[in-house]
DNA sequence: GGCGGAAAGAGAGCAGTGCTCTCGGGATGA
DNA sequence: TCATCCCGAGAGCACTGCTCTCTTTCCGCC
C-alpha cells in the first residue's frame, strides 16, 4: 500500500542519493555536504534532515549504493563468460573492477580509500554488499578447483590462529576450498584492489606508466597465477 | 646565521607538525584543523598563519614527512639484512612497510589512501620521497637479478606504449632491469600496498581474518614469487 | 645603548559547514 | 469536515578556513 505521500517520499529520498552522487563525484568523499545537496534538491538545509537522519547516514547509503553497483558490474561482466572459462571469468571480474573504478573514482575512494574522518561504516548494512566480489572470486576459485582446473599452490605452513579464520571465510561464503587456495584468494583479492587502488588515486604517477590497462593485463596474469588458474 | 628568532621559528615550525601529526593520528586528514592545531599552540588561529600558507600546505608537510618516516624505516628494515640475501630483503621491506602502516594508520591513509578532496599534493615535493619504496624494491630486484638469483618471470608480450612508460622507471630509478622483471615489481608493487592497505582500513573485517601477521607472511611469499625471488 | 623596522600574536570579520529547534502551512486520512 | 501529521522555512549554535588590521615585542644595526 502505496500513498502518494509514500511515494513522494520516495522520490525525493532518490533525488537526494542521485545528488549525493553527483557531489561525491565532484568534490570527493568528505567534502560532502547536506547543505550543498539541499541547495541542488532547492530546499533549505533542514528539510533534508526530514530525509536523512545525518551526513554519516547519506554516506552509508551511498557507500551501500556503491557496493551495489560494482557487485553488479562485476556480475554481469563475470556472467558474460562461459562458466567453464574459470580464468576468463577471472579476468572478467579483474577488469570490471577496474573499470567501474575508473568510472566512479569518488564512489571507489569511498568504498575502498581511507576511512572518512569521523565516520565509522555500520558493518551490519555493508558487510554484505561489500563481500560481493572477494565472494564471487572465491565462486570462479572453486568452480576451477571442483573440476580439477585449478593448481594447488604450494604455501608455507598455516598456523591455527589463521586456519580459524579462513574458516570463517568458508562458513560465511558456504564454499569448499583448501587452505592453500584461500590464502592466495586473498592474496590475489587485495592485490588485485591494490592495483585498481594505484591507479585509481594516481600512484603512479602523471604519466601513469605510458599503458595502465596493458599494465593491468600483465597484473592479471601474473594474480591469476598466484590464485593458480593456468588455462 | 641562525639568529634566535629563526631558531624559535624553527621550534615553532616543530611543534605545529608535531600537533598536526597528532592530530592526524586522533581524528584523519581530512579532519585536519588549522584551527584546533593553533588551540593546541596555545595561540590565536590567525598566528599560525605566520607559519604555514594554508591547511593544504600543512597537509603537504605532513605528506612529506610520511613519506621521510616510512622511507627511513624501510631502508633501516633492508639494511639490518644482509646484502646478499635477496629474499630476506624483500620480506624485511615488506614487513617494515606494514608495521609502519599499522603505527601510524592514519598518516598511512594520507599517504596511499584517497585524494583528500579539495587538496591535490604537489608533485614536484612529494614525488622524491614517495617513490623510496618502490626505488628500494626494485634495487633488491636488480641486486639478485645481477649475481643471476632472480628467475626471469614468464610474460606475455609488452606493447610499445607501455614498454615507453617501463623506460621512464629504468631512467628515473638508474636501474636496468628486463621489461618483465619491471612490469612484476609493479604487480608486487601494487600488491605489497594493497595487502597492506586492506588490513589498515579494515577491509578483512572485525575478525581481521584471524592472525593478519601470519596472512601478511603469505602474501609477501607469494609476491616474491611473482617478483622470481625464489632463494 | 637606544632606536627603527620586522616579526609575531590578537581579534574581528566573512563565508561556509553540520545539526537542532520552533513555527506555520498544507496535504492526508478518518 | 476536521484533526493529524508531515514537510519545508528560518533562526540559531558551534565549528571550519582564511583575511584584514592593530598592537606588542623583540632583534639587530648604528
Amino acid at each position: 500500500m502505496t500513498t502518494p505521500r509514500d511515494r513522494a517520499r520516495a522520490r525525493t529520498m532518490d533525488e537526494i542519493t542521485r545528488i549525493g552522487r553527483e557531489h561525491l563525484a565532484l568534490h570527493g568523499a568528505a567534502a560532502l555536504s547536506l547543505r550543498a545537496v539541499a541547495r541542488d534538491l532547492g530546499v533549505v538545509s533542514s528539510a533534508v534532515y526530514r530525509y536523512v537522519r545525518s551526513r554519516d547516514e547519506l554516506l552509508t547509503l551511498l557507500l551501500v549504493q556503491g557496493y551495489d553497483e560494482l557487485g553488479d558490474a562485476v556480475d554481469a561482466a563475470v556472467a558474460a563468460v562461459p562458466a567453464r572459462r574459470h580464468r576468463e571469468r577471472f579476468f572478467a571480474l579483474g577488469r570490471a573492477v577496474r573499470s567501474w573504478a575508473l568510472t566512479e573514482p569518488a564512489t571507489y575512494a569511498l568504498l575502498f580509500g581511507g576511512p572518512v574522518p569521523g565516520y565509522a561504516a555500520p558493518g551490519e548494512q555493508t558487510t554484505a554488499p561489500g563481500t560481493r566480489v572477494p565472494r564471487l572470486m572465491l565462486e570462479i576459485a572453486a568452480a576451477a578447483h571442483a573440476v580439477g582446473e585449478l593448481d594447488l599452490p604450494q604455501v608455507g605452513r598455516i598456523g591455527k590462529p589463521l586456519a580459524t579464520g579462513l574458516d570463517g571465510i568458508r562458513s560465511q561464503f558456504e564454499i569448499d576450498l583448501p587452505d592453500a587456495v584461500l590464502v592466495r584468494g586473498v592474496t590475489v583479492w587485495s592485490s588485485l584492489f591494490g592495483a585498481v587502488g594505484f591507479e585509481v588515486f594516481g600512484q603512479y604517477g602523471p604519466d601513469r606508466l605510458g599503458d595502465p590497462e596493458a599494465l593491468f593485463e600483465h597484473h592479471l596474469a601474473a594474480l591469476a597465477g598466484v590464485l593458480g588458474l593456468a588455462g
